[in-house]
DNA sequence: ACCTTCCGTTCG
DNA sequence: GAACGGAAGGTC
């Protein structure tokens, strides 16, 4: 029963909110909109806005987040059930970053709950999977409350427990705020299904059980009685290494107490130390450096919009070398000054590991480094950190933007164009968009930076939506580099086998005089693997994937077939199947055979492979531009990887040997794309002080985008892309939607996606789109699920996804299943 | 008559 | 996304 208003003011202790008795709930389900909830009497916490609660779904248990609280029962004549739980005494999301999240919903059409579960540090898993465990710490630890200590001493017992059987084994009550509070102060570990561990594992010891006596008495030496000593004074297991340290004996004697059953061994997971990805060096490090005249002025505009604490967008277009960097970390120096945080966006945080430690180098204990090799713990204690202010400045990929900052004055967005920022999933956002959205709402400066700006930026620069900051030298000793272009079409292919990767005359003459004078060099070869067919010279039979009827490429480490489409990998054979000759040949190449060739004419020479197989192999990406960076490796072959921004300033040669992967792309993102990526690479090139010299081989020597990577002319290619986007109406020059139509049954998804079509062109407001389809995708079979798209385009992005959206509730729910919405696509695959 | 599998529906 | 239930198809 609602207290009537006078009553309220007859009670002026009761609080607002606590007349609230509905709650708006975000569930982890694909679900348009929230449900509704009863906000029961006598919950131990009262739900707030962003507050993580438990509530029943059909007959699930989920955790979902409260979007609104209202005193106004629904209309709806279904049943409501009461939210079962409040998990956080504090809301654990705030309420500009679930305004975002719900920003996010409507206009990538996406479902609430996938939204929201990005404000939340690891997801909203399944309530009752979680597993809780003691830390070193926990087991250690004084038992200050009686609750807690239940919990703790249960813990001890059973090890590694699920949640649930926590939760039905104690009764506790309180228990999430309690186990809240215990994994903040360290004591427990809640691990998250379906993601990596927090930390690593380390041995712990305990007493055995028995009498204590009578054991010491079997302990026989000096050392090992010690060892039984300390560890009942402690009271607690310890680990190994303090065990040993505490009674000054090796490990050797601890070993043998657990043989002689004196001791009880088991495995804990290890404290939390964030400082393993401490990234070396101290605050106030390296000699202050003196800005250019064109970087100074960038850094006071910067200033001007932080003074001002308004909505400021710029974008910083400079050629790589410029110094971009430096101009907007002073950008996030002076937003600190100011009080406020900053969102430092990057596409791959694991590709620029240098930036990581020059940021960490600038800002110490003040950043927060998310990345997507933290476990699940080490994530929800950096979110921690940002929530309470004790990290301002938040490094890390798209995901980063829904961090939770509070005083947000700045979000930098480095390399702007790079299509990592679009995420392939629902809800498939854009970081960049977005994090225009959320500096507007927050009344933020914001950057978008690269030296080759999308053409949507470039274009929001020309018509005054970004304050333009241009760059226009190259900062230290470095020069652009000298230009190779290598026309395939007259070199003399005699010298290369079949569909071999080739090494042209000119790319070898560079290449030996660039390895005879000590210099390194970066080769770019967009595929990974050895060759992307296979195939059999006697019957043709050519090894597609099952599930995508693409040919797989063959990898010859390990001897497999790989789908790089699906990820379905098999043996490969050693002779044809069908057959059974021994014909079989690798027609083409990918890194691994530009490796092997590379051996061949340089043997001696130190090389290395950078791709996302060679990552996996070799301890990440990072060790790989490790290597290469102190000079063990002279040479790096990689695909685009190689191109991000690094900075080896012993680099002389960038070569990509084969230009045209991208530009054949049924894609209309495919000119700018290599023209991205083959700027970039050049950027690589002759950072120190050697000049450098790239080198292009293509039989698409007249392409503008190849010209104007060659001769470093950004504004040609500008202006012809702009020229081919205008006259087109493609992006930025209209919005588009793009709507996929899946499904096992080829004449279902077509099905599908003419329905949707035929409700979009019934609507009289499709009159000024153009309708590209439906047609079959240029994946036309992915995972054994066949595949139709309807591309729209139109002039105004909102009545675009109205239209959609309309259109999508008048098609019946099954067809509505098949179908994949994609708002801005970056990827017309 | 009974069981398994597929598909569509629903979640407050 | 996944659990439920009805329909369809197969089995004794």
């Amino acid at each position: 029963m609602k207290p009537e208003p006078s009553e309220a003011l007859k009670f002026p202790w009761a609080r607002g909110d606590e007349a609230k008795q509905w709650a708006d709930v975000a569930v982890p389900l694909p679900l348009p909109d929230a449900l509704t909830y009863a906000v029961p009497a006598g919950l131990a916490v009262p739900p707030q806005v962003g507050s993580r609660v438990k509530v029943e779904v059909g007959r699930r248990r989920l955790v979902g987040v409260v979007m609104a609280l209202s005193d106004q029962a629904p209309e709806a004549a279904h049943k409501i059930k009461p939210i079962l739980e409040v998990l956080d005494v504090e809301p654990a999301v705030p309420e500009n970053v679930l305004a975002l999240a719900d920003f996010a919903a409507r206009y990538y059409l996406a479902p609430i709950g996938e939204s929201v579960r990005l404000t939340v540090p690891n997801g909203l898993p399944p309530w009752g999977e979680r597993r809780v465990s003691l830390t070193n710490a926990g087991a250690l630890a004084p038992r200050r409350e009686p609750a807690e200590a239940v919990i703790l001493d249960y813990l001890l017992e059973h090890r590694r427990v699920r949640l649930a059987e926590l939760s039905s084994a104690l009764e506790v009550d309180g228990l999430p705020q309690h186990l809240e509070r215990l994994e903040r102060l360290g004591l427990v570990s809640v691990e998250v299904p379906g993601q990596k561990a927090g930390g690593r594992y380390v041995r712990a010891v305990e007493l055995a059980p028995g009498d204590f006596e009578e054991q010491r008495e079997k302990a026989r030496s000096k050392q090992a009685r010690a060892v039984l000593d300390d560890l009942r004074a402690l009271g607690r297991p310890a680990t190994v290494r303090d065990v040993a340290a505490s009674a000054e004996c090796g490990v050797g004697v601890i070993r043998r107490l657990i043989k002689l059953g004196l001791l009880r061994e088991f495995t804990q997971p290890e404290r939390l130390v964030l400082d393993r990805h401490r990234l070396g060096g101290k605050k106030g490090d390296g000699d202050p450096i003196v800005l250019r005249p064109d970087q100074q002025t960038a850094v006071e505009a910067l200033h001007g919009a932080l003074d001002a604490a308004t909505y400021a967008p710029f974008l910083l277009h400079g050629v790589t070398g410029a110094g971009k960097t430096e101009v907007y970390l002073r950008a996030v120096e002076r937003c600190l000054a100011g009080g406020r945080s900053a969102i430092l966006m990057v596409p791959e945080i694991a590709l620029v590991p240098a930036l990581a430690s020059a940021v960490r180098r600038r800002f110490g204990r003040d950043l927060a480094l998310l990345h997507s090799n933290l476990g699940s713990a080490e994530r929800q204690q950096e979110w921690e950190r940002i929530r309470r202010g004790e990290a301002r400045v938040v490094l890390g990929p798209r995901s980063a933007l829904f961090a939770p900052v509070a005083s947000l004055g700045l979000v930098v967005v480095d390399e702007e164009h790079d299509s990592a920022y679009k995420q392939d999933r629902s809800p498939r956002y854009h970081g960049r968009d977005l994090a225009l959205w959320r500096a507007r709402d927050a009344g933020a400066a914001a950057v978008l930076v690269s030296a080759t700006p999308s053409l949507e930026s470039r274009y929001n620069a020309e018509v005054g939506k970004l304050g333009l900051l241009k760059l226009t030298e190259r900062a230290g000793p470095g020069s652009l580099p000298r230009g190779v272009l290598v026309d395939l079409r007259k070199e003399d292919s005699a010298g290369k086998g079949t569909g071999e990767i080739y090494f042209s005359g000119p790319l070898l003459q560079e290449l030996r005089r660039t390895l005879d004078a000590g210099d390194q060099a970066i080769l770019l070869r967009n595929r990974r693997g050895y060759a992307p067919v296979l195939l059999c010279r006697a019957c043709g039979e050519d090894f597609r994937c099952e599930d995508c009827g693409l040919a797989m490429t063959f990898h010859r480490r390990g001897t497999r077939l790989s789908c790089h489409y699906c990820g379905d990998e098999r043996p490969a054979p050693r002779r044809c199947p069908a057959c059974d000759e021994p014909a079989l040949e690798p027609i083409g190449a990918g890194t691994e055979r530009v490796e092997e060739r590379f051996r061949e004419l340089f043997p001696g020479v130190a090389v290395d492979v950078l791709d996302a197989d060679a990552s996996r192999r070799t301890g990440g990406a990072a060790a790989v531009l490790e290597r290469f960076s102190r000079g063990d490796t002279q040479v790096l072959i990689g695909t685009q990887m190689v191109a991000k921004g690094h900075h080896f300033p012993r680099v002389s040669l960038a070569a990509v040997l084969f230009a045209d992967t991208y530009l054949r792309f049924p894609d209309f993102r495919a000119v700018e794309r290599t023209y991205a990526l083959l700027t970039q690479l050049a950027g690589r090139a002759g950072r120190g002080e050697r000049p450098g010299t790239v080198v292009i081989q293509t039989y698409h020597p007249d392409h503008y985008a190849i010209r104007a990577a060659l001769e470093h002319d950004d504004a040609v290619f500008a202006e012809m892309e702009t020229r081919f986007r205008r006259s087109f109406q493609y992006p930025p020059y209209s919005r588009m939607i793009l709507v996929l139509s899946q499904h096992k049954e080829s004449p279902r998804a077509l099905d599908s996606i003419r329905q949707l079509a035929a409700a979009i062109l019934r609507d009289p407001r499709s009159r000024d789109l153009r309708v590209l389809g439906p047609v079959a995708a240029p994946l036309e079979r992915l995972r054994g699920r066949w595949r139709f798209q309807l591309g729209l385009r139109g002039p105004s992005g909102a009545r675009l996804r109205q239209l959609v959206t309309d259109a999508l509730e008048k098609v019946p729910a099954t067809v509505r299943g098949d179908l994949v919405v994609d708002v801005d696509p970056q990827d017309l695959l």
